[in-house]
DNA sequence: GATTGCATTTTGGACGACAAAAATGCAATA
DNA sequence: TATTGCATTTTTGTCGTCCAAAATGCAATC
């Protein structure tokens, strides 16, 4: 039985279910709706409605006129059963669609709307909203009339070049801030995950979460500079770098280098010494650059379309 | 008779009218219909439709079958008079609208969609493309739900100072980029123009007129960096700056001064120090934060709110 | 009295129809 | 033959309608 649940109701319900799972909630405890509506910043109306799709999936108990309270001896299994079903990215799937023939070289440079709209089967409300990220996000040029063209992303090493480059001048200085702060449940939280990398989880990751893992952790730096600026640019950046970097990814060991620089970067934050730190992030930044730029110009690397596609 | 033109075919007609005062074309010269598709690239259509325009504004003559030359003995305020009718900013001008509005104070800090497309009299379509504009540049955002909440744009000295910080890390940077490289007729145009400026035309622009030509120096130098990511960056920041920094231009004699640190700027880089370049304009960057800041937070400057609105 | 249940109102997204803008192809003309 | 004139086709912007989703207000219940 599928369950049609709006996307509001979803978040809501995989945000509790990410309570659940990290023990912040437990057997029995009551959902009341009027203060989750306070938190999440919505009406009654999305919350009722991920109480009741949690109640469907067993998560919760509903007692008519009393509430919702949170299910006795909740499996992990039914757990990560339920994310699952919350979990619909369908929303973006033809934006990876789209963005992996590009990057196959399957779609023609330059190209209209209608065109789009058609070889996609898609709605032309939805075409647009899709190429207007596309064209946020600065891989896609209108032309003047009609139709778009596509920009060559960052496939060539020079594009590629200046990614790093413009990174290299951002981050160490996002440091260097006078705003900057520490997060300690954010360092606290990349601290575990990066150290669980050089202990060797990384061999049971994909490299898509090898790249989120990482271009997180840069992001969160940036956060902690107080500065929205820099924030900003480097997500902007991140997202660009997403489409393509995982073809870049081959080499395990460097990973868990890489893993090992950031706990020392982020020792290096934390004993104080920012401009240590600041240098260290560039000299980290650069060899990433290097050794990244080899392997895209060699043409080692996963670069057959066909893995583009399952990786998408 | 109110001339009901195309955007692109405007667009194309202010192009000839800023060539005929540029003095790259004289009376007699013919303007051909493919020639100018191909240079502009786009269809006939817009052209003829331009240059049907340009015909009834007496600045071209057209002969049928035998195509449009430029009229004889134009007279300068015939181009200044095409020029303003032709000038159909609007498209932006709700935009322009709410920026002033919510600077003004007059918005509530969340609204929903609807509202705004009431209040300002706007299609829906027209309000959803101005609302992602506004998204994009950041001074707006989604609530989860409905509606939309507005952000203190750079109107506090925190959020300007940041601004400046961004900039700060990201043009001197620019500057020292292996890419560099000057482009000869854009730096000869800014001579010219801060030239001017410093000789005394200051007096004679606007205070919109300065910001543009200053933000449009910035730019200048960071397109030369060639890096594309140096440049979109300054670019969006400049978006922001635009909507308030004007309210700190009060003081010409800061103007000039600016105008000469323009120039100097220009002149270390041709002598090829691109170091002392980059150590020049941060300190140009770091002394502009400091005077306008204390510009803003003293509650000087044209802060009221009808100043806002006539600028716009 | 706090909370849930439920009906009603409002919002915003999706789809289709229509109109304007741009592109295209071909005939007419210098 | 190169260029303009013009009719046709294609694309895109805009409007209105419908519908799901979210908000709101009030009654019912513990």
């Amino acid at each position: 039985m599928r369950h049609d649940i709006s996307p509001l109701a979803a978040r809501i319900a995989l945000d509790i279910i990410g309570r659940i799972e990290g023990g912040r909630l437990h057997g029995g405890d009551a959902l009341r709706e009027t203060a989750l509506a306070e938190t999440h910043q919505v009406s009654r109306s999305p919350i009722r409605e991920a109480l009741r799709a949690l109640t469907a999936a067993k998560l919760t108990r509903h007692h008519a006129n009393r509430g919702t309270v949170i299910a006795d001896s909740i499996k992990p299994e039914a757990l990560k059963r339920a994310r699952q079903r919350f979990m619909r990215s369908d929303d973006d799937e033809p934006y990876r669609r789209i963005a992996a023939d590009h990057l196959a070289g399957t779609l023609p440079t330059e190209c209209t709307e209608a065109e789009i709209s058609r070889r996609y089967k898609l709605g032309r409300a939805k075409t647009r909203h899709i190429m207007a990220r596309i064209a946020q996000e600065g891989w896609i040029e209108r032309r003047p009339g009609y139709g778009w063209a596509f920009q060559p992303v960052l496939t060539t090493p020079q594009a590629f070049s200046s990614s790093y480059r413009f990174r290299l001048a951002l981050e160490p200085a996002g440091l260097l801030q006078p705003t900057f702060k520490i997060d300690e449940q954010a360092f606290a939280r990349f601290r575990a995950a990066q150290q669980a990398l050089v202990d060797g989880r990384i061999y049971t990751m994909s490299s898509v979460e090898l790249f989120r893992l990482g271009s997180a952790f840069h992001e969160m730096l940036a956060k902690c500079s107080g500065n929205p600026f820099f924030f900003d640019a480097l997500q902007r950046i991140n997202r660009l770098r997403r489409l393509i970097e995982y073809r870049a990814m081959v080499d395990t060991a460097h990973f868990i280098e890489q893993a090992r620089e950031h706990l020392k970067i982020m020792d290096l934050i934390e004993s104080g010494d920012m401009d240590a730190a600041a240098a260290f992030l560039a000299r980290h930044l650069e060899t990433a650059r290097g050794v990244k730029l080899e392997v895209l110009t060699s043409g080692k690397g996963r670069t057959d379309s066909a893995t583009v596609h399952v990786h998408f």
